[in-house]
RNA sequence: GGCACUUUAGCUCAGUCGGUAGAGCAAUGGAUUGAAAAUCCAUGUGUCCCCAGUUCGAUUCUGGGAGGUGCCA
């Protein structure tokens, strides 16, 4: 394995979803530029890289794509996936080369797990299994998920003993890495626990773009129905004519709203129209989602929050990004 | 107007053969080491529609009233 180049700084904006964190690294990316500090933007957002979601995504636009330099944008054809290693070490090669013609890359992205692989790193553990993986999945749905903690707890007790019974995502992985390598995954963790860890791998100034819960909420609500008034539904549409009943399967249709639209094209003769119950269904799961993102930001060291868009602070942050000197 | 059904958590509903009640969803908080917009965990005092009666005790039984739904006029 190619050891990743980390030789770079970055400004990074994370918040929730419908937080206004492009807005903002736009607004950021063209203030810079006219300072003659000039920058490209890296997303970090697991569901935009997907080349077919467009709308429900929330992507930037072409036209913004083009004239921000974006990377990490449309880099998965949609029956495709990125394990949050592979994501992290492609977005710090974005970093790197775009520092590499001594630009600032500015990084915008909300997802959990693959922020957190990103600023920190992952262990180098073995990569997901599809074979030992279906094993394991034969062995649960015969006996059942604590059936297989109870396994778990035999091979890797402290791992076990860390995860619920119920955990089936924590505890496959946990058997995977022991199927894999025959060590517990316990044993192979660097880091006693990951999110305790505050240090990133390399320079980066966060930005955390926060808006009040009621604001947040209001904005969640009118985001839904703009991007469905955008044609949501007809995306979807047109992915299914495209794939057909496979679309189901692939892991991009994970992302909030398309397989809750998916499913309701096949249970509605007038699918033209969003229904008010879908609307609703997919803003409260957009709520529930920003609220999981609030407490993933919450364990990262933050250097500058701006409060609901407030402009007076966009001029402050800028003063201070461009006289950062990591 | 008559008949039937119905009224219990924010919502949809269970249930208590009489001893003041519990699921799903929502809400709130938390976890998170390669599918994470995923997955998992924790948190439930609510005039059991109102009034009266029976009873040691009624959300439960009886009578009356009010709201809702359906059918018939």
């Amino acid at each position: 394995m190619v050891s990743p180049n980390l030789n770079f700084k970055c400004i990074l904006i994370l918040g929730a979803t419908a937080s206004g964190k492009t807005a903002l690294a736009h607004n950021l990316a063209d203030k810079l530029n006219a300072q003659n500090k000039p920058c490209e933007l890296v997303n970090l957002d697991a569901f935009q890289i997907y080349k077919e979601l467009n709308i429900g995504t929330a992507k930037p636009t072409h036209e913004e794509i083009l004239k921000y330099n974006y990377h990490g944008v449309n880099i998965c054809e949609l029956n495709e996936n990125l394990d949050a290693n592979t994501f992290a070490r492609l977005s710090w090669e974005f970093c790197a080369s775009i520092a590499q013609k001594n630009k600032i890359p500015i990084c915008v992205g909300g997802s959990g797990l693959y922020l957190r692989a990103f600023l920190h790193g992952l262990d180098s553990l073995p990569p997901r299994d599809e074979n030992i993986r279906t094993q394991i999945k034969e062995v649960a749905n015969a006996h059942g998920w604590p059936y297989c903690h109870e396994w778990l707890a035999k091979v890797d007790p402290k791992r076990a003993c860390e995860l619920h019974p119920n955990d089936k995502t924590r505890i496959e992985r946990a058997l995977e890495i022991f199927l894999l390598t025959g060590k517990p995954q316990s044993e192979e963790r660097s880091k006693e626990n990951m999110l305790k860890e505050q240090d990133t791998l390399f320079p980066c100034y966060v930005i955390h773009c926060k808006q009040e819960p009621l604001i947040l909420k209001e904005r969640i609500c009118l985001r839904v129905e703009q991007i469905f008034a955008q044609g949501w539904t007809q995306e979807v549409e047109q992915l299914f004519v495209k794939y057909g009943e496979s679309l189901n399967s692939f892991h991009a249709m994970q992302a909030i709203g398309y397989k809750q639209i998916l499913s309701s094209l096949f249970h509605t003769k007038t699918s033209q129209i969003p229904q008010g119950d879908l609307v609703d269904k997919i803003s409260t799961l957009t709520w529930q989602y920003a609220k999981k993102q609030l407490t993933w930001c919450a364990k990262e060291k933050v250097d500058f929050t701006i409060l609901n868009n407030n402009e007076e602070n966009i001029d402050d942050l800028l003063k201070l990004v461009i006289c950062w000197k990591p």
